[in-house]
DNA sequence: GTCTATAACCGGATAGAC
DNA sequence: GTCTATCCGGTTATAGAC
């Protein structure tokens, strides 16, 4: 599934010992969850010293982390080639969103941990800290390549807090993702698909030249409130 | 501040036990924060074995778990006065959140932690979790009784779910005011007053005869929605 | 700079005696 | 109900090998 090539040829001794590190403790994850895997049997597993697991991972919670990006960019790969293709915004969004819950499917068992780190204010995982800025800011252009690409107009402002705005509504839906315990995520898949078309209609709605009043009090609100992302 | 009496005279050796455990616990949490207190440090400020904490509190997590209850009851208590003077709907609303801002002020240093924990969908500090049914149940009535004493007239089936909805909008300032580190909390302040402005037109509007049909496609969503709570 | 092996520390949690 | 002893696992420290 989320097969890695470890390329020998391409990397020192120590990225390969890195990586087989890391697609070891992702399989131990998945077969039985976070809290359960010990960084004791990730060791034993990789054929590594204990020691050496946290010589390339300061922590258990840094494993998370590589996975965040790992899975991100399986992702943003995985959605180019549908960018390319489909002009209609409603199917370049749901297309993306169904490739994102693809993409994190194998890990729904532990996904409340990734969630629960995540949500900590404190936390370098939170996604709206500093330390993830690169990717969030990587997500955030995707969603602007998404409206790019598509066949709608907008207006200057919307344009530009849009995906932002995108970006936090597919967060919503991993929220719910993370709590949905129907077989095979079924209710999240009606969620996107509802939801997916209100937002759509909703973009156009406020494209809409009589709009602006509204428009522009809405951004300003949001404007507000991403301030406080620090 | 949050002192509670602990009137030997009215109970029994057991629960003066635990009060005072949890007492020591809250105190210590206010003090350096919830990962920096250890539960052998608050069984030994609490002249008690460590086994016996564990007795009375299944795990450090349950000692939130009693924090929210205390704090859910002195909300619950502050508002009540408000609710049987103020006619007004929106400063019912507006009301009933600053009343709660100002009861979890004390621990918003600690309030992290309680985020994410509750965040994780198999902790029982979830609030759409079973074990939070009881709490979650009266939160909901409160709101519930914010629609029920105001100036207003609202649909039957709006009426029905909208308590439940004004509690995920709480939930929502309250998420925002755990990532608030502005100074006096300004920024949580300001949104609740600007957003409580907002729902309280949408609830007009959406009580509209006109909106009927919107309403109804937006209601039937929230319920479907909502049966994913379990 | 990469890695092993081993021991130890710390704190959450449990068992079982009294 | 209360205690002591113990387990377990994340994490750290050390000392040394390639």
């Amino acid at each position: 599934m989320s097969e890695v090539k470890l390329e020998p040829g391409k990397m020192t001794k120590g990225e390969q010992t890195k990586a087989v590190i890391l697609e070891t403790a992702l399989e131990l994850f998945r077969e039985r969850g976070y809290e359960e895997t010990t960084m004791r049997a990730i060791a034993e597993r990789a054929n590594v010293a204990l020691g050496n697991a946290y010589y390339y991972f300061r922590s258990k919670e840094h494993l998370i982390q590589a996975f965040y990006s790992r899975t991100h960019e399986e992702r943003l790969a995985a959605s180019l080639e549908l960018l390319e293709r489909e002009p209609d915004l409603q199917k370049r969004l749901l297309g993306i969103l169904h490739k994102m819950l693809e993409t994190i499917e194998p890990y729904h068992k532990f996904a409340g941990v990734l969630f629960r780190t995540a949500a900590d204010p404190e936390s370098p995982l939170n996604p709206f800290s500093a330390d993830s800025e690169p990717t969030r800011r990587q997500s955030i252009a995707m969603f602007a390549q998404v409206l790019e690409g598509a066949n709608v107009k907008l207006p200057k402002d919307l344009k530009e807090e849009l995906p932002y705005l995108l970006w936090l509504y597919h967060m919503g839906i991993t929220l719910f993702w993370i709590h949905d315990a129907s077989p095979e995520r079924r209710r999240t898949y009606r969620l996107t698909e509802r939801t997916v078309d209100i937002v759509v209609k909703l973009i156009k709605l406020g494209s809409n030249p009589l709009m602006r009043p509204l428009r522009k009090a809405a951004l300003r609100l949001v404007a507000e409130l991403r301030e406080a992302d620090a």
